[in-house]
DNA sequence: CAAGATTCCTGGTGGC
DNA sequence: TGCCACCAGGAATCTT
């Protein structure tokens, strides 16, 4: 499921394919009923500006145009690939054809992902923008902050570092995994976590997404890069869908339950 | 007010 | 083999 990771990687990717100085030529929004219903008529200005660049916020994807911006979110399945004129596919919801000759498609199955055009200068003003977190491979997520904030909060430690408003770009798979990594049990709340725990979880979870970033994401049943390929990192995966599988470090069987609606993995032994 | 539950959606899977 | 219930989860919205 795209995470930091698997976002960061479709953001590379796709600026390979789409290198400056390259002017959207073409929109087509095929069938534009994502979860938030997609603005054709705002689609359609984007063309004939130059795409600047691509980049990420959090989960996002930014495509900088001249005057506009396109935010996009991947949902739980959205993909971008390149396509030849007539390879369309199930799902596809919208094309968008470069100077350059690429043309490059979204495709969401599930139809969670979002594309929206704003203004230059108000993406980050935008109602799902604004209250995000620090990103956590930058400067602001460190171990005081991680300590501040997670005082009085009764809350499981996962759930908090699932929150996007506490830090961005964590989703299921590497909460899991960073965890893992910082020895804490998910379900530890989060006001109980201290100033050494703080330390060790900010280096879980720096760690883990670097690592990801480096093997092009997680393919877990869905994601795709943007080239089609897959990331690599599931082979990697500590805890993650590995339900009764031995722990990597202590070879104590994986532990499986729910917090919050979501598949959590630890090991009992492992983590504290 | 904060935190948990629910909702959206489709494809893949496992059980019978 | 076919059918169906169930599961996956990011983020918005609802409920407690």
């Amino acid at each position: 499921m795209p995470e930091l990771p698997e976002v960061e990687t479709v953001a590379r990717g796709l600026a390979a394919l789409l290198p400056a100085p390259c002017t959207l030529t073409d929109v087509q929004v095929h069938c534009g009923d994502l979860r938030r219903c997609v603005d054709e008529e705002k689609m359609q200005e984007l063309k004939g500006q130059p795409l600047l660049g691509i980049h990420r916020r959090a989960k996002y994807l930014l495509f900088e145009f001249r005057n506009l911006v396109l935010i996009n979110h991947l949902g739980m399945t959205g993909s971008w690939r390149q396509i030849i004129p007539g390879q369309e596919k199930k799902h596809d919801h919208c094309l968008l054809r470069f100077s350059n000759g690429a043309d490059v498609v979204f495709n969401d199955p599930r139809r969670f992902g979002i594309l929206e055009v704003v203004k230059k200068g108000t993406e980050f003003d935008h109602p799902s923008l604004k209250f995000l977190g620090p990103e956590p491979l930058e400067d602001g997520f460190d171990a005081e902050y991680v300590f501040q904030s997670t005082r009085g909060k009764r809350t499981p430690i996962k759930s908090w570092l699932m929150d996007q408003r506490r830090v961005v770009g964590v989703g299921n798979i590497y909460a899991c995994e960073a965890l893992f990594r910082a020895k804490v049990r998910p379900q530890r709340l989060a006001s109980r976590l201290k100033r050494n725990e703080a330390q060790a979880l900010i280096k879980g979870v720096q760690s883990v997404l670097k690592q990801a970033i480096a093997k092009g994401g997680t393919t877990f049943r869905d994601f795709k890069q943007a080239g089609g390929g897959e990331g690599e990192f599931y082979a990697k995966l500590a805890v993650y869908d590995r339900k009764g599988k031995p722990c990597r470090r202590c070879k104590t069987s994986i532990q499986h339950f729910v917090i919050a609606g979501r598949s959590t993995y630890w090991c009992k032994v492992c983590q504290k």
